[in-house]
DNA sequence: GCTTGACTTGGACACTGTCCATTGTACGAT
DNA sequence: ATCGTACAATGGACAGTGTCCAAGTCAAGC
């Protein structure tokens, strides 16, 4: 049973079993699929969830901090079940490949205070882009 | 005259009326328009220009380096023609003010050659989220 | 096993962006 | 000044992503 659905179902979710695919197919490819990517895996394993619920799944996971939405391009928003350990994203510009990657320090506290207006400063999104190796050899 | 113009003309940008709208309304106000925005300021002036030619001439100074495209939330891209000074962007989470701000180090290079993995980087996006002063109070 | 309110469904809808055949026009050549 | 042509604009159809809603269904507590 995977960590995603223990801490979701301690915070008083009911458990259903579009859910349950929903976040089995989440806990267990740790690459970043876009929404319909999940709902086209979810149905592979019950075929009547429809896409509102997995749309509907998702967005509930994001606002409980469990999964992480991250926006590479300008398509479908991805996400991201490696909510819980920060970092950063390198995009192949050509493949559209993902990696997680770190940075040698944390970006937030990149932002002096003089440049935040007044703003409560709560979250930065890095996305490093260039071309895999693949690509750069011209594939 | 604009900057803007005065160098996409050297370019051998043929100059036609729809360009020089769209670059007009890009140059005057220093926001951040979706490229929907840009349409209507720029039908402001010249009624008949057509969504496809603003689509059409925003990715084309995208092409040349002379807009930045930046994508803030999962809806419309935003067009920045702040593009020859690099800088980040700091973005209200609940109504949307996008403002430039400036890190204190070079983003490009807090990331480690080992976290690279073959990549060729040369390019990254940082955007700061939080709330204006506005909304944090309430208002 | 009931009851109830949360969850799911599925289809319609909205928004953003792209495509393409046709029409129009800027600009160099004459 | 005029012409010819390649480049640009048009506008309407289309595709992908995401949201909404009314009706039906079901998990969980009693």
């Amino acid at each position: 049973m995977s960590d995603l659905l223990e801490r979701l179902r301690e915070r008083g979710w009911r458990m259903t079993a579009q859910r349950r695919v929903v976040a089995e197919v989440l806990d267990g490819e740790h690459v970043h699929l876009t929404a319909d990517e999940v709902h086209a895996r979810a149905a592979g394993r019950l075929p009547e969830i429809s896409r509102a619920t997995v749309y509907n799944t998702l967005g509930e996971m994001v606002s409980l901090g469990e999964v992480v939405e991250v926006t590479t391009d300008r398509r479908a928003k991805r996400y991201d079940p490696n909510a819980h350990r920060p970092h950063q994203h390198l995009v192949c510009a050509r493949c559209g490949t993902i990696r997680d990657v770190h940075t040698s320090g944390d970006p937030l506290s990149q932002l002096p205070a003089d440049e935040r207006f007044g703003f409560t400063v709560s979250d930065v999104e890095v996305t490093y882009r260039g071309l895999c190796p693949d690509c750069a050899a011209g594939a």
